[in-house]
DNA sequence: GTTCGTGCAAACGGTTTGCAACAAT
DNA sequence: ATTGTTGCAAACCGTTTGCACGAAC
């Protein structure tokens, strides 16, 4: 895993324990955690530490470009630590997210599209995962 | 247009006023309103009905496969008419949410992909419409 | 000493829920 | 009479904001 500290450095991020906890978390979470999910979690290792830090840190990161947020799940946001494109896969019956490499999909964008021009390109898929 | 009324019957929703309104307008809109987009249109008409009303109303013809929810808006759902597969193209200028359709983008799911059942597939693209 | 980050609490916006009145069958 | 629908208000949940304290340069 890279090196968060070294992370924020990068992108012009003033470290803080509160910051590293928030963005050690995001990394080394498989899952797409919700802000909650990374408050809850962040509270364990720095329990005085506050929704609004988390927040705060939140939006930052993603500013910064350091991680993603993806529109996901009905109630809120969730959180990446991947921000090289990818897609996602969402199994309906658990709700757990996936993340879906980029080249395992292939899009091809089509006529009737000449009127847009594209910036980003997503796939995402519902289902459930085989067991 | 295909008649809201008949719509509502089909589906075994009784029609009220204030149905027949959420879906006319959810219906004849081109773009993806919101639940409150629909409240401040529905109230022109029927100018009693009230939000909780509304909301009913739209997570009923969502169960029942009226309309579609989809999650294309950091704050809230928004409503399509469009109940069959196609994408979606969202201008990151003006928040505007574009239909595209299914035959526009084809998409091929590789290997890497076993572990899935893919029940439903849908591409949001982003950037900004062309002029 | 000024800037930046934090924590608290209050506010906010979208959505849901409990409930009483009121149709509709 | 029973069931389903409405409207109101309050609750709820995720998120943002205002502000005062404290830390860092």
């Amino acid at each position: 895993m890279t090196k968060a500290l070294q992370i924020l450095r990068e992108h012009g991020v003033q470290p803080t324990p509160q910051r590293l906890a928030v963005l050690e978390f995001i990394q080394k979470s498989q899952t797409h955690p919700s802000a909650d999910d990374v408050y809850s979690s962040v509270r364990r290792t720095c329990p005085t530490v506050s929704r609004a830090t988390v927040y705060n840190t939140l939006n930052l990161l993603a500013e910064k470009g350091v991680i993603k947020t993806q529109l996901l799940r009905e109630r809120g946001l969730v959180f990446d630590a991947h921000v090289h494109r990818h897609h996602h896969f969402i199994d309906e019956e658990t709700g757990q997210i996936h993340d879906v490499p980029w080249e395992a999909v292939q899009i091809h964008a089509g006529d009737g599209l000449s009127k847009f021009e594209i910036r980003e390109i997503q796939v995402v898929m519902r289902g459930k995962r085989r067991p």
